[in-house]
DNA sequence: GACCAGATTGTCT
DNA sequence: GACAATCTGGTCA
Protein backbone atom coordinates (compact mmCIF):
# COMPACT_ATOMS: atom_id res chain seq x y z
CA UNK A 1 0.00 0.00 0.00
CA UNK A 2 1.28 3.25 -1.20
CA UNK A 3 2.06 6.15 1.51
CA UNK A 4 -1.43 8.12 1.50
CA UNK A 5 -1.07 12.23 0.51
CA UNK A 6 -1.14 13.19 4.46
CA UNK A 7 1.55 11.43 5.16
CA UNK A 8 3.30 14.10 3.43
CA UNK A 9 2.02 17.29 5.12
CA UNK A 10 1.44 15.32 8.42
CA UNK A 11 4.31 17.34 10.05
CA UNK A 12 7.26 19.73 9.57
CA UNK A 13 9.66 18.50 6.60
CA UNK A 14 12.63 17.26 8.56
CA UNK A 15 10.03 15.21 10.48
CA UNK A 16 8.80 13.66 7.57
CA UNK A 17 12.08 13.04 5.95
CA UNK A 18 13.49 10.73 9.07
CA UNK A 19 10.02 9.01 9.01
CA UNK A 20 10.76 7.95 5.25
CA UNK A 21 13.82 6.20 6.60
CA UNK A 22 12.57 2.30 6.28
CA UNK A 23 9.78 2.90 3.74
CA UNK A 24 9.83 1.32 0.24
CA UNK A 25 10.47 3.20 -2.87
CA UNK A 26 9.30 1.00 -5.85
CA UNK A 27 9.08 2.09 -9.56
CA UNK A 28 7.01 -0.67 -12.26
CA UNK A 29 8.47 -0.46 -15.79
CA UNK A 30 7.99 -2.15 -18.66
CA UNK A 31 11.25 -3.74 -18.46
CA UNK A 32 10.36 -5.01 -14.99
CA UNK A 33 9.81 -3.95 -11.27
CA UNK A 34 12.66 -2.12 -9.20
CA UNK A 35 12.91 -0.50 -5.39
CA UNK A 36 14.74 -0.83 -2.25
CA UNK A 37 14.25 0.69 1.31
CA UNK A 38 14.72 4.04 2.02
CA UNK A 39 18.29 4.72 4.79
CA UNK A 40 18.79 7.70 3.51
CA UNK A 41 16.82 11.47 3.16
CA UNK A 42 17.87 15.15 3.68
CA UNK A 43 14.91 18.03 3.82
CA UNK A 44 15.00 21.44 1.69
CA UNK A 45 13.25 24.16 3.52
CA UNK A 46 12.16 26.43 0.31
CA UNK A 47 12.15 30.17 1.38
CA UNK A 48 14.05 29.48 4.43
CA UNK A 49 16.77 27.52 3.59
CA UNK A 50 19.45 29.16 1.09
CA UNK A 51 20.42 25.31 -0.17
CA UNK A 52 17.13 24.76 -1.33
CA UNK A 53 16.19 25.01 -5.52
CA UNK A 54 12.85 26.97 -4.63
CA UNK A 55 14.54 29.36 -2.15
CA UNK A 56 14.57 32.19 -4.86
CA UNK A 57 10.92 31.20 -6.13
CA UNK A 58 9.32 29.38 -8.93
CA UNK A 59 11.51 28.68 -11.99
CA UNK A 60 10.12 26.40 -14.99
CA UNK A 61 12.68 23.61 -13.39
CA UNK A 62 11.40 23.88 -9.71
CA UNK A 63 7.55 23.80 -10.69
CA UNK A 64 6.87 20.97 -9.35
CA UNK A 65 8.37 21.40 -5.88
CA UNK A 66 5.66 23.84 -5.20
CA UNK A 67 3.04 21.58 -6.13
CA UNK A 68 1.14 19.30 -4.21
CA UNK A 69 2.43 16.82 -1.40
CA UNK A 70 3.36 13.50 -2.29
CA UNK A 71 4.55 14.33 -5.81
CA UNK A 72 7.92 13.68 -7.41
CA UNK A 73 10.33 16.63 -8.21
CA UNK A 74 12.97 15.47 -10.32
CA UNK A 75 16.17 17.51 -11.25
CA UNK A 76 19.01 17.18 -13.64
CA UNK A 77 22.77 18.33 -12.84
CA UNK A 78 26.44 18.32 -13.43
CA UNK A 79 25.40 17.90 -17.03
CA UNK A 80 24.23 14.17 -16.76
CA UNK A 81 22.70 13.38 -12.99
CA UNK A 82 19.22 13.04 -12.02
CA UNK A 83 18.19 13.65 -8.04
CA UNK A 84 14.99 12.67 -7.06
CA UNK A 85 12.82 14.67 -3.90
CA UNK A 86 9.42 13.62 -2.48
CA UNK A 87 7.21 17.03 -2.32
CA UNK A 88 5.65 17.87 1.21
CA UNK A 89 3.58 20.30 2.34
CA UNK A 90 0.49 22.34 0.79
CA UNK A 91 1.02 23.90 -2.94
CA UNK A 92 2.92 26.79 -2.94
CA UNK A 93 5.42 26.22 -0.09
CA UNK A 94 7.99 24.94 -2.23
CA UNK A 95 9.84 21.95 0.73
CA UNK A 96 10.60 18.75 -0.73
CA UNK A 97 12.91 15.70 0.77
CA UNK A 98 15.67 14.50 -1.32
CA UNK A 99 16.07 10.74 -1.40
CA UNK A 100 19.54 10.29 -0.82
CA UNK A 101 20.02 6.10 -0.60
CA UNK A 102 18.40 2.96 -0.87
CA UNK A 103 19.16 -0.58 0.25
CA UNK A 104 18.39 -2.51 -3.30
CA UNK A 105 15.43 -5.17 -3.06
CA UNK A 106 13.59 -5.15 -5.69
CA UNK A 107 14.38 -6.44 -9.46
CA UNK A 108 18.09 -6.76 -8.57
CA UNK A 109 19.41 -8.03 -11.57
CA UNK A 110 17.87 -5.02 -13.67
CA UNK A 111 19.87 -2.65 -11.39
CA UNK A 112 22.23 -4.27 -11.74
CA UNK A 113 22.36 -4.08 -15.71
CA UNK A 114 21.59 -0.26 -15.66
CA UNK A 115 24.66 0.47 -13.35
CA UNK A 116 27.14 -1.66 -14.81
CA UNK A 117 28.04 -3.29 -11.78
CA UNK A 118 27.14 -5.83 -9.84
CA UNK A 119 28.39 -4.82 -6.27
CA UNK A 120 25.41 -3.85 -4.40
CA UNK A 121 26.52 -1.20 -2.21
CA UNK A 122 27.06 0.89 -5.83
CA UNK A 123 23.72 0.17 -6.98
CA UNK A 124 21.88 2.45 -4.92
CA UNK A 125 23.92 4.34 -2.61
CA UNK A 126 23.79 7.95 -3.65
CA UNK A 127 21.01 10.43 -5.09
CA UNK A 128 22.26 10.30 -8.62
CA UNK A 129 22.93 6.53 -8.52
CA UNK A 130 19.36 5.59 -7.17
CA UNK A 131 17.63 7.55 -10.20
CA UNK A 132 20.04 5.49 -12.73
CA UNK A 133 19.45 1.76 -11.37
CA UNK A 134 15.22 3.09 -11.00
CA UNK A 135 15.58 4.75 -14.34
CA UNK A 136 14.13 7.78 -13.08
CA UNK A 137 14.49 10.98 -15.00
CA UNK A 138 12.92 14.14 -16.06
CA UNK A 139 9.58 11.87 -17.25
CA UNK A 140 9.01 11.52 -13.39
CA UNK A 141 9.06 14.75 -12.58
CA UNK A 142 6.15 15.86 -11.28
CA UNK A 143 3.95 12.96 -11.30
CA UNK A 144 2.23 11.53 -8.09
CA UNK A 145 4.04 8.80 -5.51
CA UNK A 146 0.31 7.81 -4.10
CA UNK A 147 -1.06 6.04 -7.16
CA UNK A 148 0.54 4.86 -10.74
CA UNK A 149 4.39 3.36 -11.94
CA UNK A 150 6.41 5.08 -9.05
CA UNK A 151 5.36 4.96 -5.57
CA UNK A 152 6.37 4.80 -1.54
CA UNK A 153 5.09 2.34 0.18
CA UNK A 154 4.51 1.39 3.65
CA UNK A 155 6.76 -1.02 5.29
CA UNK A 156 7.61 -2.11 8.66
CA UNK A 157 11.62 -2.03 8.79
CA UNK A 158 11.88 -2.92 12.50
CA UNK A 159 13.65 -1.04 14.96
CA UNK A 160 15.89 0.81 14.06
CA UNK A 161 17.81 4.30 15.06
CA UNK A 162 18.22 7.78 13.12
CA UNK A 163 21.15 9.53 12.68
CA UNK A 164 21.15 13.09 12.09
CA UNK A 165 24.23 15.44 10.21
CA UNK A 166 24.69 17.89 8.46
CA UNK A 167 23.88 18.01 4.45
CA UNK A 168 26.39 17.10 1.61
CA UNK A 169 27.54 18.49 -1.61
CA UNK A 170 25.60 22.32 -0.78
CA UNK A 171 27.67 25.78 -0.51
CA UNK A 172 25.56 27.07 1.73
CA UNK A 173 23.61 26.51 4.98
CA UNK A 174 25.72 23.99 5.11
CA UNK A 175 25.82 24.04 8.94
CA UNK A 176 21.79 23.04 9.37
CA UNK A 177 20.86 19.63 10.69
CA UNK A 178 18.99 18.20 7.69
CA UNK A 179 20.66 14.80 6.69
CA UNK A 180 19.30 12.03 8.25
CA UNK A 181 20.01 7.98 7.78
CA UNK A 182 19.49 4.25 9.39
CA UNK A 183 22.45 4.14 11.61
CA UNK A 184 24.71 0.90 10.87
CA UNK A 185 22.76 0.75 7.00
CA UNK A 186 25.48 -0.25 5.01
CA UNK A 187 23.97 1.32 1.93
CA UNK A 188 23.91 5.03 3.59
CA UNK A 189 26.21 7.16 0.75
CA UNK A 190 28.92 8.20 3.43
CA UNK A 191 29.01 8.07 7.28
C1' DG B 1 42.03 4.25 2.43
C1' DA B 2 42.35 9.60 0.89
C1' DC B 3 42.47 13.00 -2.50
C1' DC B 4 41.67 14.98 -7.06
C1' DA B 5 40.43 15.98 -11.90
C1' DG B 6 37.24 15.31 -15.57
C1' DA B 7 32.82 14.48 -17.49
C1' DT B 8 28.91 17.34 -19.69
C1' DT B 9 24.62 20.36 -20.13
C1' DG B 10 20.43 22.65 -18.16
C1' DT B 11 19.50 26.70 -15.79
C1' DC B 12 19.83 31.21 -14.17
C1' DT B 13 22.60 35.83 -13.79
C1' DG C 1 29.39 32.82 -18.61
C1' DA C 2 29.41 30.48 -14.12
C1' DC C 3 27.95 26.90 -11.64
C1' DA C 4 25.59 22.81 -10.10
C1' DA C 5 21.54 18.84 -3.73
C1' DT C 6 27.28 13.93 -8.30
C1' DC C 7 29.90 10.00 -9.85
C1' DT C 8 33.86 7.71 -11.69
C1' DG C 9 38.37 6.44 -12.40
C1' DG C 10 42.95 7.76 -11.68
C1' DT C 11 47.04 8.46 -8.38
C1' DC C 12 49.47 7.85 -4.13
C1' DA C 13 49.83 5.45 0.21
Amino acid sequence: MPLPRSFYESGPTPQIAQALLGKLLVHRTPAGTVGGIIVETEAYLGEHDPAAHSYRGMTARTRSMFGPPGHAYVYFTYGMHYCANVVTQEPGIGQAVLLRALQPTVGLELMQERRRTTDPRLLTSGPARLCQALAIDRSQDGIDLTVGELTIEEHDPGPITVVTTTRIGISSAQELPLRFYIEGNRFVSRR
